[in-house]
DNA sequence: AACGGAAACAACCGCCGATGC
DNA sequence: CGCATCGGCGGTTGTTTCCGT
């Protein structure tokens, strides 16, 4: 005999409308309806019911059970468990591989840990000024298409391209008065000319109108040119996607697309 | 030396397509 | 064909580290 569920259930509904009327513009109209049903039901069908509930309101289940495991940073016990496990059992089956190696993690966990941080094939350390410019080019070219771009680039991960992207690339972009989104130079009156000052720990980059360190200020160099066949070369492995809309200049708008060195 | 803000980056979350049953 | 799960992706958040004052 199939276990009886009992489930209330409370629909909400807000519809919410904003209308200009001359005399009172911040005039705002809304509707709320609410529905109550309460539902018996038995598991089988509480099963399907969640499903398509999940499907059609996008409210996933969880990937594992959050009560029992473990978040934040990772132990070097956690970490050397996930390594052993599976240079003994390899890589998938995510989800069975906590309980498996003995982890109180998600699986989702454990398999970004390995592919961020753990994997052996990984470069770390900080990007050579190559890479920077491969990641440039091909952001030009995929948009925040980070897995892809990360597979041009031999011991990154998508992640870490991304960080790299959104913590030092966009701002060197800007500082050069480059739009980071469509790599157009920024039609501003104060968009920033390239500048970059060397401090001896990390490269800065500043606004020459505003520069007060003018000997340390470098140029950097930019000889601009467009190419495309490194990555025509080899499609099959690596298919060249469409290249994002935004970022296709039309007319007889000036060449600023920055690709290669 | 202490503090606060900025920068860097590891980790999480939700979504989605692929795949197997 | 529908259901269920998995793996991968990109956006976002949280924590740590760095640096200037």
């Amino acid at each position: 005999m199939t276990t009886p569920y009992f489930y209330k259930v409370t629909f909400v509904i807000y519809i919410s409308s904003v209308r200009t009327v001359p005399d009172s513009p911040s005039l705002s109209l809304s509707l709320s309806l609410s529905l109550s049903l309460s539902l018996s039901l038995t598991q089988t069908h509480t099963n399907t019911i969640r499903y398509h509930f999940f499907q059609s309101f996008s409210m996933r289940k969880p990937c594992c059970d959050k009560r029992d495991t473990n978040k934040g940073a990772w132990s070097k016990q956690e970490d050397q468990k996930l390594i052993d496990y599976i240079q003994k059992h390899g890589e998938g089956k995510w989800r069975s591989l906590p309980q498996a190696a003995g982890l109180l993690r998600c699986g989702k966990s454990c398999r970004l840990r390995w592919i961020n941080y753990l994997r052996p094939d990984l470069k770390r350390g900080n990007f050579a000024e190559d890479e920077e410019d491969l990641i440039i080019k091909l952001h030009a070219l995929l948009g925040n298409r980070w897995s892809l771009i990360a597979g041009r680039l031999p011991g990154r991960t998508d992640n870490e391209v991304k960080n790299y992207w959104n913590s030092h690339l966009r701002r060197k972009l800007k500082s050069q008065g480059i739009d980071p989104d469509n790599h157009r130079l920024q039609q501003s009156t104060t968009a920033r000319q390239p500048g970059v000052i060397s401090d001896g720990r990390k490269d800065k980059f500043c606004d020459t109108a505003t520069c007060v360190e003018e000997k340390t200020c470098k140029l950097p160099d930019l000889n601009l040119t467009i190419g495309l066949s490194s990555l025509v070369e080899d499609k099959k492995q690596h298919p060249v996607p469409t290249i994002p809309k935004e970022n296709i200049i039309k007319g007889d708008s000036p060449p600023t697309l920055i690709l290669f060195r």
